[in-house]
DNA sequence: TTTATATATGAACGTATGATCATATATTAA
DNA sequence: TTAATATATGATCATACGTTCATATATAAA
């Protein structure tokens, strides 16, 4: 077992037990940048209403008050969820009148749902 | 535009505006159950701390003092994510006297950040 | 045994989150 | 105009989260 210590009697308490693997790890690690963004798109879908509401407008385009009345939940709670949604880039809206009419941005996310429900399913 | 109010001059006062719509999200949508279970598994990737975890297990066997300095976190935080991970099934461990190597308990996770990964990457 | 080590676990703390209520804005109807 | 409607937005609040510190547990070494 590689134990090794840096700094032993300084301040410094950094323990390494297995340099080797941090170091594959980091190779083969994606960047700060795209962890990063990578889990602001897992924890978008990481709430039940959330997923519900992407699950929704997978197939079918609807309005806020749609949503509300699926989620069984106020307009407002939709409308700001929704907001988190455009903001991440995984949805967006057209208006008609006073409606706004709301549908997944890309397919990705669809994609990714599948192949999440599919894997999971197993 | 179809508009339908239930209950007008009593205190219910939901509103509904295109009823195909949400019954064709109601029957193409996952149960309450599945989405609770999806959504748990997206909220464990959704932070950046343990996205990294799962990337680094993803090849690599590590103990959590390797995480932690892979991480540049205390020990403690990764155990405690460890945990959450292990209670989910995402992650299980082997243990050699003191230490604990982690890995992936299966293919799924793996799998769901690579089509993450090619999904976001366009 | 006693001591060191590797990890787990509980408490604590600041911060983020998700919902609701109240209010603002913008479009449509009267 | 004025009133109604559809949604957006800001404030608020209880709760959940992620980290660290302190401590417990269990194995290994002396």
């Amino acid at each position: 077992m590689i134990q090794e210590r840096a700094c032993e009697n300084g301040i410094c308490k950094v323990r390494v037990v297995h340099t080797e693997k941090i170091k594959e790890a980091r190779a083969n690690s994606p960047s700060e940048k795209k962890i990063d963004y990578l889990s602001s798109i897992f924890k978008a879908l990481g709430d039940p209403s959330r997923m519900k509401i992407v699950f929704a407008l997978k197939d079918v385009e609807m309005c806020v008050c749609d949503l509300a009345a699926f989620l069984d939940i106020t307009e407002s709670a939709v409308s700001h969820q929704l907001r988190r949604l455009k903001d991440l880039g995984l949805v967006k809206y057209r208006r008609d009148g006073q409606i706004y009419y709301y549908t997944l941005k890309d397919d990705h996310v669809a994609e990714l749902l599948k192949s999440a429900l599919n894997h999971m399913s197993k």
